[in-house]
Parts: structure tokens; C-alpha cells; sequence
DNA sequence: CCTGATGAGTTAGAAGCTATAACGAAAACT
DNA sequence: AGTTTTCGTTATAGCTTCTAACTCATCAGG
């Protein structure tokens, strides 16, 4: 990081602004993205309201700039975790433990869509860099397909649709694995956090254990070539 | 339905609540729940703000009828799909067209959770009703899991908490069966409709049909015991 | 038929929010 | 030292939910 010889001035802007996101994290981790206030932390921070317009824009800036940092901070946790040379099973374990952390994160992320909101460019390569992450895992991976198997036909399909794997030489069938193992992991968590799973009495954690190891093993054992569409 | 004489005003009343979910769900639809507004339905009907409040004791009232008839719209659906013979695939594919038929609407019962709310017990009631037909329809399913497949330790787990499933005799493999089809559907739904998937060039249709495809087609085939875990 | 209760709708207002405008004061640059 | 930039203030508009108080119509019983 270029540390641009910044004036007293310029550093503490920056720190206002660090100290406004933590305090948004607060609100946020408590009582979710949608009851985040500007009033509230503006009083909190001991200036009054319309005082944060000199440090962001709106309110629509500071999501921004903390979907921005939630991405970072995800794709950071699982490149670490790569980085340890965790398997596809630790990979989702890692996503699990980040999302358990803070549920109202990843609301803010992968959640209910805010309405007038769209994503800026940079969240998309953050994504992008998520994405790799799981197909160099992927790759790894003991038991992953190779380009012999038998092909599903949707991987396929993103034979001719892979233009975002960004160049990544995984062959189409672990591109499958990814996105499979992306919307499964989804698919419990988002359920999960939600609360979908109270009152239901079942294990979570043992679910979601579950689904990564039919995704794991199903990978390892190859699969008959699907009958019906 | 016992239509238990009504006098005029009960009429009155029950139509005016109508109208009033009428125009919140053309807001949801247009604006997500968040933008849902009861001084912006009462102006839109012709009446003046705090009058909503003789039909609605406020904001979360309103919302907990919309999410109680956004699950029985569900309930609904899947039932008919099942009493028409559908099988797993063809269930999933209804609640996908449920989904897309308003994506806001999904979001309303899946999505981000709000603050405060908790669901009453007739929601819980009705998600019960849902699981019953999923349940039903695995169990009908050709090639499902029996009672003599080597079970997975996820399902063991289940037959020891199995509540959720109110008596419903499927064997703890359907169980599994069913809790997997729901975070399926879930994942790739919830994704798709929040637009994670836009720039990335591939079918999302597609990738739902190979998602279910991989769901049906390994219960089939029955699946080898899992290693580790 | 007339009277009294019930219920619908009104305006006024409190408390909260986002956001803009106009202004004072402090700091930094020239 | 003077000028400009930046920070923080108050005032204000417009929006929200929701309560309180009041008017008026409708409906039921004597």
C-alpha cells in the first residue's frame, strides 16, 4: 500500500470514516443492515446529524462502502484458508465460520437484495476472486472431476458459458462443482441464519456437514450420466 | 368456510383489508418489502394516513397477513402440483415458478429476516404442511431411499429428531431427502433472484435442472457411505 | 321513530429518519 | 496576514410510523 506522505488532515478524515463503518458494523451486527441510522451514529459519535454528509455521501455510500469491505473480508478469510491448504470441505467450513460470525454480514451480502441498489464494479472482481478460490480448491482436490469423465450437461453448458471463471484453466466439470458447492453452501446458511431451522430440533452443523459430504463424495465417485434433462 | 352471516360492516371491513394487501403486495412487488409504505397505500386509496390503522394495528401487523398468505400461496401451489402426480422434479420446478412469479414476495418469507419479528404459529404451521408434501412426494419418488440403504450419519441423526416431521412415516433417508431438496431449491433461488448470478453469462435455469437432476439422480443410485465425518 | 353505542375517518402532533441549505469557525495554504 | 478549504453547526423540507382527540355516519334497541 502506497502510504502517500498524507497530511494531518487527510489522515484524520480517514479515521472518522474508519470509526463511522465500526460503528455501522455495530448496528448492523445487532439489529441488521436495514435499521442502520446516520442520526443514530452521528449522536453516537458525539456530532450531529448532518455532519456525516462530509464523510459520506448517504446513506446508499456507506452500504456501499461496507458490502464493499464484507466481500473483502470474506475473500480474505477463505484465501487464508486456501492458503493453509484447506480442502474443499475446510473451504465451506471457513464459509460457515464467517457467516456464523456475524449473521447480519452476511444478510448485507447475499441476503434480500436493497431495492434501488447496485453493485459497483469492485464487488464484482472481489466476487470474481472468491470464485477462484473455490476453483483452485477445486482443483485440488483429490477426487474432483477430470475433463475424462463423463460430462453433465450443464457443465456442458458452461463449456460455451465460463467467460467468469475469468480464464481459470478448471475444465467445465469442476466449474459445476463450484457453483454447486456455492448455492448448496447457500442454501443452508441462508436458511439457517434465517431461522428457518428453529423449532425443527435437527443439527444444523450436522446438515450442513452433510451437504458438503454428498457434494464431496458424489464428486469422488463420478456420477451416472443424468436420464431425463 | 362457514360463512357465518355477516352483517354489512363485516363486509365492509373485510374488503377494505383486502384492498389494503391488494396494494401492499403491488408495492412488494414493485419495491421489495422495505419500501412498503401504509401512509403511501392510505393516499393511493383515497384515504388519509392514520385511517389504515382501524384495519391494521400497524406496520408488522400488515406484514405478518402478508407473509401468512405469501406461505399459504406456497402450501397451495405444491399441493396442487402433488395432487397432479408431480414427482420430486417437477416439485422443485413449482416452487421455482412460485419464486419467480415474484421474486420480492420469496424474499418476504426467505430472505433477510426482519429485526424483530417472529413468526407466528401459524406460518410455523403452515411450513409444516410444505415439508408434509415434500415429504410425500420423496416418498412416492421411483427411486428414493428405503428403510434398508445404508444410512448416512446425518440421517441417523434425524431419526432421533425427526419432531419436525409430525408423525410422517418416510424413513430418516427421506428425511434427509427433503431437508437436501429444500437448501437446493433455496441456494440456487435465492442467489438467482438477488442477481448473483447476473454477469455471469451462464443459465440459471439450467444450473436449477442440474442441481435437482444431481439430487434425484444420487438418491437413485444410492450413494456409498461417506468416509471422513 | 328516536336515541345511544359502535365504528370509520378526519386533523393535529410527537418522534424518528434522510438529506439539503446556509452559516460560523477553525485550520491550512499562499 | 489574508484567502481558501474543510468541518461542524442549526434550520428546514419531506418522508415515515403511530397516538390522541374529535366529527360524523351507521346500526341496533327501546
Amino acid at each position: 500500500m502506497s502510504a502517500k506522505t498524507e497530511t494531518p488532515r487527510e489522515r484524520y478524515r480517514a479515521q472518522v470514516r474508519a470509526e463511522i463503518k465500526d460503528h455501522a458494523w455495530r448496528q448492523i451486527a445487532t439489529a441488521g443492515a436495514s435499521a442502520l441510522s446516520l442520526n443514530a451514529i452521528a449522536k453516537l459519535m458525539g456530532m450531529s446529524g448532518p455532519a456525516l454528509y462530509r464523510y459520506y455521501a448517504g446513506r446508499d455510500e456507506l452500504i456501499t462502502e461496507l458490502i464493499k469491505d464484507g466481500y473483502r473480508s470474506l475473500a480474505d478469510r477463505l484465501r487464508a484458508a486456501a492458503d493453509d491448504g484447506a480442502d474443499v470441505r475446510a473451504l465451506a467450513r471457513a464459509v460457515r465460520g464467517w457467516a456464523l460470525e456475524d449473521p447480519n454480514r452476511f444478510f448485507l451480502l447475499y441476503g434480500t437484495p436493497v431495492p434501488g441498489y447496485h453493485a459497483p464494479d469492485e464487488t464484482t472482481v472481489i466476487s470474481a476472486e472468491i470464485m477462484a478460490v473455490l476453483l483452485d480448491t477445486w482443483s485440488r482436490e483429490p477426487g474432483a472431476p477430470t475433463a475424462e469423465d463423463p460430462e453433465t450437461p450443464f457443465a456442458a453448458h458452461l463449456r460455451d458459458h465460463r467467460a467468469w471463471s475469468r480464464g481459470h484453466p478448471a475444465p467445465p466439470a469442476v466449474l459445476h462443482r463450484a457453483l454447486s458447492l456455492w448455492a448448496r453452501v447457500q442454501g443452508v446458511l441462508s436458511l439457517e441464519l434465517a431461522g428457518q431451522f428453529t423449532g425443527m430440533g435437527f443439527d444444523a452443523e450436522a446438515f450442513f456437514e452433510a451437504e458438503i459430504t454428498d457434494l464431496v463424495t458424489t464428486a469422488a465417485a463420478g456420477r451416472p450420466a443424468p436420464s431425463a434433462q
